[in-house]
DNA sequence: TAGATTGTTAATCGATTAACAATC
DNA sequence: TAGATTGTTAATCGATTAACAATC
């Protein structure tokens, strides 16, 4: 528990918690009290002594001989993933990707909230996408400062997306999700992290071409 | 080159391959002829040696001391993943994710071609999403095998996901990408892909929370 | 030839998994 | 008590990286 602070933890498990989480938070629903390593791993596609595993790095949740308490268990995941409080996030880019994003139900149920949705086109400024009103670009950096953002969404046109950047990492942005396929850069002390929906189709292909009849090898959910 | 089929080659280098390639794409447009590990290293955020050995599963592209020719290490990621032909997708679910999916510049760039739209909402269906009339979800089988496609992109509401899925693969497709929170099942021989927004930006929040006024850890592109 | 950079080996590093004592 | 399942160790497995001979 105050381990978190000194050990390194590895990528690969950050990366599988909000997995774990999205399906404690399905059981919960279906009413589910109690769930073990075995089931939770069957359900996820990961190996039970790797849930085990990768959950000890934040201290021990579960009891002997019976299980993980499912609510107590998506409290946890929420409070290490940070997903326990609201976090406001700025989206530039309206267009039918921003639109998706700002629209999208899982945000509000994970703690996010569209604070502000930028774009140029003057066509869709003033218009409205998820219930936030579209504006102007150029209030940005304003809004970014005052509202404290500190998460930004990238769904703009590729050519327009390491400027979009720059301007949101002067603003004091510290996360970037960058929905283009341009491989932007940003400064030491933001975290970029990039999804171009065309490279998952890209990387699932391989698997198509390559196998042929060959039995189905499964990509991991990511 | 003929290791191909009998080496097994990790999933880490696979997924690695859509982001040389889109950046070689990105070389090739700017008018470089020529790359070294090191510049696609820096472009890519990879480690050099590790491009040069992910490389190696399928031939040796490079020549020592000048690098690796760009269009021709385009063609070749090409030919490996498998987009240097035109694969014909089938999307389920004209919603707004649905349309930012279907209008998406990128798919048709790697050879992707939106064959068929389905959706159950009578108000959609004959509507147009990039270009494609949207039908009545009732034909997806007949269509799906009728035009061979082997790959479904599932964009529904989260309670329709796995029903969606179980009838694309009973009509036949291989290749499933889920834009739903759920963890669908997938019967052995489909290769199922999960992206779930969400996920990524609880994925990142943890830096967010984790690090405080750390050194900025950035998360590798996917 | 000198400089650059590959392909590839060998060493390191880290992550996954099996196994089991501890515990409910 | 007997059965189940955790937390954790130790073993395996695989991936990353540094180094360098080969080559342009």
């Amino acid at each position: 528990m105050m381990v978190e602070s000194i050990e390194h933890i590895p990528e690969g498990v950050i990366e599988r918690l909000p997995v774990y989480l999205n399906v404690a938070i399905q059981l919960r629903q279906g009413g589910v009290a109690t769930v073990s390593s075995a089931r939770l791993g069957g359900l996820c596609r990961v190996n039970p002594a790797q849930i085990r595993r990768d959950l000890t790095h934040f201290g021990s949740f579960g009891r002997p001989g019976i299980g993980y308490e499912v609510s107590y268990l998506v409290d946890e995941l929420q409070r290490i993933l940070g997903s326990d409080h609201t976090h406001r996030i700025v989206l530039v880019g309206a267009g039918n990707l921003g639109s998706a994003i700002a629209s999208y139900d899982g945000l509000r149920k994970h703690g996010f909230l569209v604070a502000a949705v930028f774009d140029n086109d003057p066509r869709r400024i003033g218009t409205r996408v998820g219930g936030v009103e579209v504006r102007d670009i150029s209030a940005l950096e304003h809004v970014v400062r005052a509202q404290k953002i500190s998460i930004g969404v990238v769904a703009v046109p590729p050519e327009a997306a390491q400027e979009v950047t720059d301007r949101l990492a002067a603003a004091g942005i510290r996360v970037v999700l960058n929905y283009t396929p341009v491989m932007v850069q940003v400064p030491d002390g933001v975290t970029l992290h990039n999804t171009d929906p065309v490279q998952e189709l890209l990387h699932t292909l391989y698997y198509l071409s390559a196998r042929e009849e060959g039995a189905g090898r499964p990509v991991g959910s990511s």
